[in-house]
DNA sequence: ACGACTCCTTACATCGATGTAAGTCCCAAG
DNA sequence: CTTGGGACTTACATCGATGTAAGGAGTCGT
């Protein structure tokens, strides 16, 4: 029950002052080994812990940084969270994790330190975030921008490069003879998301194949998840003429319609193929295992932590960065893989 | 890029003190309504917001508790942090969330509130951490504990009960017939984790029908994830008696297990039946979907934040407290449902 | 033995917010 | 006009860590 030692309980317990103390644990130069010494055994004997909130406020640091994403129960998400988590804590940080659920207002709360100026920077992905929001934002706080980005830049960012990937799984299933192809979370018009730039891309794939393009193919959802998928797919099964492919945007929508197409009866990828996004660890246990576009997760942690950790030590305005990750069509049972 | 305003520079503008400011940010009754408005102008102009750092040093509170856990990329902790956040949200709370790898000195840094001091109090499922850990730890900093509990006791705790679920789900299996279950995940002796005491109730249900307990059929894994639970599955179908039903303890290994059953075209429930546990969502969009005891994880992240909460608001020493949360059987596909 | 230098350590102020205690102002009653 | 009291507001110290600048103890050369 002890109340928690100060620096100044180690400095008494080792008869040196404070600041010395302090000197110790920031590991200066400027101490001779015995003070160090006895520094460490009264920090050891006392169980002394620095007082984060003090260092902040005295040095403006914390060396923490804030991940803010969407919705953790999308697998994707969990799992960019756990490798840039890894990646903060190989340079030595550590990562405060939030949710925002793709609201707007919480977006920007992330994008101004929350109510606290407890970080030292702040990696978003956004969903909802405004472009004027950026344009307007306190550039004290280093930001650096996932997958998503409002127009306008300004800001580093780190994504791949979606329109190519879109129009990659699409040439893919136009090459395995598919014509009618359904975008399943697609977008055709308004901002510049995720969604609008993938089925751009699967556009200027079918104009390259020659396949005409059709709006009723393109298929909006409410969420990105399971559910969203397997009532996206009942309801195209029913038109007519029914797609003969399903190219959705993330891997939940695709893994949701492989069971909404398994409970019609359709037999993927005998007579319908299904192709996902983020290749999450579902996808290789699913029945089918799923076709599904792989960023590079890895490298999406390592630019991120990397591009926010440059801008939070070398203080001062420089030109935005934009980091395209890499990413791989990973071909599997769902397109006859 | 000018500095972030100070509660000095709001008190200049408005024309009153420092501490009339912070009365006004706390909601102190002793301000007239024309300081009050005055004062909230100048906040909004300088576009003031409190700096937790300052206020943590001064109050020792900081508004904010965190939520440690083993894995994100298992889904059932990940849909429990979106529900704790969500719970903490409702109740003016931040949550800074972690993630152990279920390594011992992870959780023990979580214990101790990390480096910092700067969390209220902290909401821990462990894995590694050991019973001395627990009685040597710093009683100044609020402590709730998550599934797992190491022996002892003495510290707030929150989960299902393990034994009877896994009992139910046992019999329920035994109800169809099975009589070959094997364990994927379990484990006969050693520390009372979660996979021992589901373990116990496994025999507990044995016990009852009569049907005699062969320790061969309890296999341990190395993680709870898909492929730990589809090598599992591949090895157990390779025995001979070979296995009638799989308990998998989460479902991820039992998804796994699905995975690996379809590949070596086990039909399911056909030939064996699976099941799993913690509901996580996929469990509804497998083929099969998936048998599972699910835990009523909303009410566990309620009384996590509550219990929490309690210790942080009334300070001082009161009995631990053990709060047991419901759970249910959810009869799906994979066992005929 | 003395001064000049290192090398190490210390005193003090400071970051921002707020509890405490001490004002200040204004109005009403005497 | 004076005084008492309530309603508001302010000055100051403080939380813990650390930058700055000054202080003190040795060491070395002559």
């Amino acid at each position: 029950m002890a109340a928690r030692a100060r620096i100044k309980d180690v400095a008494e317990y080792a008869g040196v002052s404070p600041k010395t103390v302090s000197n110790v644990i920031n590991n200066f130069e400027q101490v001779s080994d015995r003070t160090r010494e006895a520094v460490k055994e009264a920090i050891d004997v006392l169980g002394y812990r620095v007082n984060i909130a003090g260092r902040q406020l005295r040095q403006g640091r914390t060396g923490m940084i804030t991940l803010a994403v969407p919705e953790l129960d999308v697998a994707y998400f969990a799992e960019l969270a756990t490798l840039v988590m890894a990646e903060a804590d190989r340079r030595g940080r550590t990562v405060l994790l939030h949710q925002t659920n793709g609201a707007r207002e919480r977006e920007l709360a992330a994008l101004h330190g929350f109510d606290a100026r407890f970080t030292d920077g702040v990696v978003l992905s956004p969903l909802a975030l405004h472009p004027r929001d950026l344009a307007t934002r306190d550039r004290s706080l280093p930001v650096v921008l996932l997958g998503e980005r409002p127009a306008g830049g300004g800001t580093d960012h780190v994504a791949i490069d979606n329109v190519a990937a879109a129009r990659e799984a699409t040439a893919h299933l136009l090459s395995r003879g598919r014509r009618r192809i359904a975008v399943v979370g697609g977008r055709v018009s308004g901002r510049q998301g995720t969604d609008r730039l993938r089925t751009d891309g699967y556009r200027q794939a079918l104009k390259e194949a020659g396949v005409p393009f059709d709006g009723d193919l393109v298929v909006p959802v409410d969420a990105f998840q399971w559910r969203d998928g397997a009532r996206a797919a009942a309801t195209l099964l029913d038109t007519d003429p029914r797609p003969d492919a399903l190219l959705c945007l993330n891997d939940h929508l695709a893994l949701g319609a492989l069971r909404a197409l398994h409970e019609r009866r359709v037999s993927v990828p005998g007579s319908l193929d299904v192709v996902g996004f983020d290749d999450i660890e579902a996808t290789r246990f699913s029945v089918p295992s799923l076709t599904t576009v792989a960023p590079d997760k890895q490298e999406i942690a390592r630019a991120a932590v990397e591009l926010l950790l440059d801008r939070i030590d070398i203080p001062g305005e420089s030109p935005a960065r934009d980091h395209v990750v890499g990413h791989a069509l990973i071909v599997r049972e769902s397109t006859g893989g």
